[in-house]
DNA sequence: GCCAAAACATGAAATATTACATCTTTTTCG
DNA sequence: CGAAAAAGATGTAATATTTCATGTTTTGGC
């Protein structure tokens, strides 16, 4: 509790909603909300639960999983600062994956209701909510096409540009996932991943050391990403 | 021209309209849409290109399509009545991807200015439209990841059981894919839709002449989805 | 109705991918 | 710290998939 009061004067959630919603909103917001420490592993939402949150990420990162009859996949990676849940709050509160923290992870529990008056009070908050659902929509019909329609090369390749370009924003960094929660992710098998990422390395495209990961020709996995 | 009056005493789009705005909103909306017919093969709305209409289609089957690098892919095919174009509004009208009749279709177009007036104003016409989209998410999302997750038998498995299901609501139709669109949608070759529909006659789950196709086993076709 | 183009079909060879078996290294936890 | 578990690595055999070559059938103008 005495987190949430040193954080909420600078929070980022505030600083997006000052500039759509007033402040009478907000602090009914901010009264519903409850600050929360998401340890490594931990489920942040579960799949087919119904919930009556949504969750303001502030630091860590998250993966969105889908079990498929017994097997798990991994739909997406998601950094901090974002807010988690608006799909599943577009679909009667009941989730459609999995949130689950790859890492230690801080966040505010949003109350439902409060959100949904906000929502229907202020087209502006609504129009923003809305292009943050867009955006997820455009992410995952990316991920999406190149799953579907590349070889697992192409897709491990795309894997490792999105969590450099999106997530990390650095050529070099170490790798958030197992080989195996990789292969959930790129949909292959964990052999597959381990021997295509030192492929890559003997190639000279990447350089790999266990789980850090820098990539040196970026143009030639952009290749892979588009031939592979 | 005439077509239009005949036709909007009885329009669908009208009747959805009414329940959530006004006569005063649907009038404006109205005036400013026409009538339009479109041939089988043609583009409705084209990938990349800036669209300032929304489309609501009366009659016909179209496919979305996205060129990746040269090579089209089918992402998924929907049928009138249903309104085209929320996503690619959404992404400051810049299309994600093309929709193209795949049968001969009757739409109207709608003024997309008319269409953003109406929907700031009407809070459950707003809801309304983000449900459509929100279901349009859900729809990609499954596709998504039997495309990605599964086999090819499974792949085809899934496109079959989403053609009878969502499409032609009977266990018997007639394609409206040629092969190589089914493979375009199932991410594979096209010799392997030949092989892998074969495959399934031969098993007695589905029987198939030419275009025209009998879901048999539509246990049997579920459990190829699952496990495929 | 005829011709050309497209769609459909088939089999064999080349390639990609998984599954399995086994081993080494790293991480986790009492 | 040390044992157990998980993760990572590697090679091979089995399977899935594509590519290619070729032939047949259907479709769509003129």
């Amino acid at each position: 509790m005495p987190l949430k009061t040193s954080h909420c004067n600078s929070c980022l959630f505030k600083t997006i909603c000052d500039r759509t919603i007033g402040k009478e909103d907000f602090d009914d917001l901010y009264r519903s909300t409850t600050f929360q420490i998401f340890r490594k592993g931990e489920i942040i939402l579960r799949q087919h639960m119904k919930m009556s949150n949504l969750v303001f990420l502030h630091t860590g990162i998250v993966k969105f999983c889908y079990n498929n009859y017994g097997k798990d996949i991994i739909l997406t990676i998601d950094k901090a600062p974002t807010l988690l849940g608006l799909a599943n709050y577009l679909n009667n509160n009941v989730n459609f994956f999995s949130i689950i923290a790859i890492e230690d992870c801080e966040g505010c529990m949003i109350d439902e209701d409060v959100f949904q008056r906000i929502l229907t009070n202020n087209p502006s908050f609504a129009l923003q909510a809305l292009n943050s659902f867009t955006n997820m929509f455009r992410q995952s019909m990316q991920s999406f096409i190149s799953l579907s329609y590349n070889q697992v090369q192409g897709r491990i390749a795309n894997i490792l540009v999105f969590l450099s370009k999106h997530i990390y924003e650095s050529s070099v960094f170490r790798l958030p996932l197992t080989r195996k929660e990789i292969a959930q992710f790129a949909g292959c098998s964990t052999e597959n991943v381990i021997n295509t990422l030192r492929k890559f390395d003997h190639d000279g495209i990447i350089r790999i050391n266990g789980k850090e990961i820098e990539i040196l020709d970026e143009k030639g996995l952009q290749l892979v990403c588009r031939m592979g």
